[in-house]
RNA sequence: GCGCCUGUAGCUCAAAUGGAUAGAGCAUCGGAUUUCUAAUCCGAGGGUUGUGGGUUCAACUCCCGCCAGGCGUACCA
């Protein structure tokens, strides 16, 4: 059992109230406080007081716990926090886990990017997100698989395999085309292989160079759906919404019942010249996915798909899904600013910054981190001068040159013949050891935290303060010295710290290097 | 017009159910290394949290108005 919850059972048998427990930020209020006596009708100091005279005393966890303005603050004992060097020694890389999913399984679908153009900035960040998501989630007893939807069908793809066909006879692409040097190499390589089917190729083509750029990224998806085959799902779906008398005619076209769904509109499913609107097999997809036996679905969304999510909700409502299973997330834009300057992008005018570059200027480890720091409804700003330039400050190498230190301390300490000895913690003891324990408790809160708010960026946020009490207790503290006892302990608490580290990097999905 | 998102230090971003003195990095300035990696540490300056109200013992956080920006509001995807 985990120290908050020891504490709060403790609070609850003493006084038969539930507690809501907070971690505090400045240490003057004691590692953990609850504000339960505001909750309550009276003055609050009174109350706290009153609370705390029938709280049994418990020496076990706690050292001493004190109401001041109110609030009822815990100190934690030493052995208490002690105690955490064994739980990370008992579980390993599994420390911060627990089976809260029991095995619910999650489907995941990100990026899901057009393959009319190579992967740019915000597939980028969707990518980050959604790889540590998945992280996250299995790591909390989830079932996730990650899965990536192929746009091969459309106008834009004509209109690809058009802009393509241009550049072989040597002339401009077509109003609206796409004018990427991307698609120079693809005029090239279909004449070299005299592709016929120059659609079927240059999806092909470019879901392949996509999947290079994700896995030099480190994403792997399970699986690659594409749209063509949701197509032929799509009669199906019609058929089922006509069934509940959910679709009619009007102006040539099929219009499907939003509006009892709670959307502002009802919303065309198939135009007047009999193709599907892009809805259409987006629901039969969603369906889909349900169907194969997935019991939550999240999706990473850019804005752009704002409008897409009523009529997509409604409808699944309508066919007896529950809504409240298919999460959305929304990532927000990126704006790109090179030489100072906001780069308005445009795939079809060539104007991107790919994420290939990204990754081979400043690398995969930095550039997902800049990406998992920030909240998803952060409108971030990329500043690609800043980002070469300040790779090398990076806050990402601060926490992977701690884990470096730390592996490089027990090198030292292995070539010295000292071992780690955990029967001799209770050597440890001063404000820097003391800090770095209490702040290893704190990680699977952290954890559990993303996964309720799927909201990663508390991770590399915790990493940051744990590297910095790190490099702190290092610069003030000898881990290998005479004092073989000592030595013994400090490194027990090293290798717990170093394990922390290396579980928040592997959910990141960023290395963590024993040399730098 | 309406809907979603955003506005915090010079810049990029944090702030764990509303909780106590709003924190980091970069940049600026000053210090630290015969000892486990200086990609480090210690310290200084820098804030009316866009703005005006409201709720509350307590508001960056919740509610309303306003300003600014992104996106959506297609029989495009």
């Amino acid at each position: 059992m985990r120290i908050k919850e020891k504490i709060n059972k403790w609070l609850n048998q003493s006084t038969g109230m539930s507690f809501y427990i907070a971690t505090t930020r400045n240490p003057a209020f004691g590692d953990y406080t609850t504000n339960i006596a505001f909750s309550i009708k009276g003055n609050p100091e009174d109350n706290a007081n009153k609370i705390l005279s029938n709280i049994d005393h418990n020496p076990d966890i706690v050292d001493k716990i004190e109401s001041k303005n109110g609030f009822i603050n815990i100190f934690l004992s030493k052995s208490a926090l002690l105690g955490v060097i064994d739980s990370v020694r008992i579980e390993g890389d599994q420390y911060g886990s627990y089976n809260k999913g029991k095995g619910k399984k999650i489907l995941l679908e990100f990026v899901s990017a057009n393959p009319t153009g190579l992967l740019v900035v915000p597939n980028g960040r969707a990518a980050s997100i959604g790889d540590c998501l998945q992280r996250v989630l299995s790591f909390m007893g989830y079932s996730v698989d990650k899965e990536f939807y192929i746009d091969d069908c459309g106008r834009q793809i004509k209109l690809l395999a058009q802009s393509i066909r241009a550049r072989i006879m040597g002339k401009d692409v077509p109003e609206g085309g796409y004018k990427g040097e991307y698609v120079n190499e693809l005029a090239k390589m279909a004449e070299s292989v005299k592709s016929d089917n120059l659609e079927e190729f240059a999806v092909a083509t470019m879901v392949s160079r996509q999947k290079k750029t994700l896995s030099d990224f480190g994403v792997e998806f399970n699986n690659w759906v594409r749209e063509s085959k949701i197509i032929e799902m799509c009669t199906e779906l019609i058929e089922d919404l006509r069934k509940k008398d959910l679709i009619y005619k009007k102006d040539e076209a099929l219009w499907f019942k939003a509006t009892l769904f709670g959307d502002d509109k009802d919303r065309v499913l198939i135009k007047r010249d009999g193709e599907y609107t892009y809805i259409t097999p987006d629901i039969a997809y969603h369906i889909n996915k349900f169907k194969r036996g997935y019991d939550t679905l999240i999706d990473i969304l850019g804005p752009d798909h704002l409008g897409h999510i009523p009529p997509l909700k409604g409808a699944l409502e309508a066919l007896g899904y529950s809504s409240k299973n298919l999460i959305i997330l929304i990532s927000q834009w990126v704006t790109t600013l090179e030489g100072g300057k906001k780069k308005r992008m445009s795939k079809r005018e060539g104007r991107f910054i790919a994420l290939d570059d990204i990754i081979s200027s400043i690398g995969k480890d930095v550039t997902k981190f800049i990406f998992l720091t920030r909240r998803r409804d952060s409108h971030l700003v990329f500043d690609m001068d800043a980002a070469k330039e300040e790779s090398k400050d990076n806050p990402v190498y601060y926490i992977q040159y701690a884990y470096a230190r730390m592996s490089s301390v027990e090198r030292v300490a292995k070539e010295r013949g000292i071992d780690t000895n955990y029967s001799k913690i209770h050597l440890l003891g001063n404000r820097e050891e003391l800090n770095l324990l209490k702040k290893l408790i704190h990680f699977p809160e952290i954890v559990e935290d993303v996964e309720k708010t799927l909201e990663p960026n508390h991770i590399p946020n915790y990493l940051s303060e744990l590297a910095s009490l790190f490099h702190t207790f290092y610069e003030m503290h000898r881990v290998v010295s005479n004092d073989i006892d000592l030595s013994g302990a400090r490194l027990a608490l090293t290798q717990a710290v170093k394990n922390v580290l290396g579980i928040g990097l592997s959910l990141l999905g960023i290395s963590a290097p024993e040399k730098m």
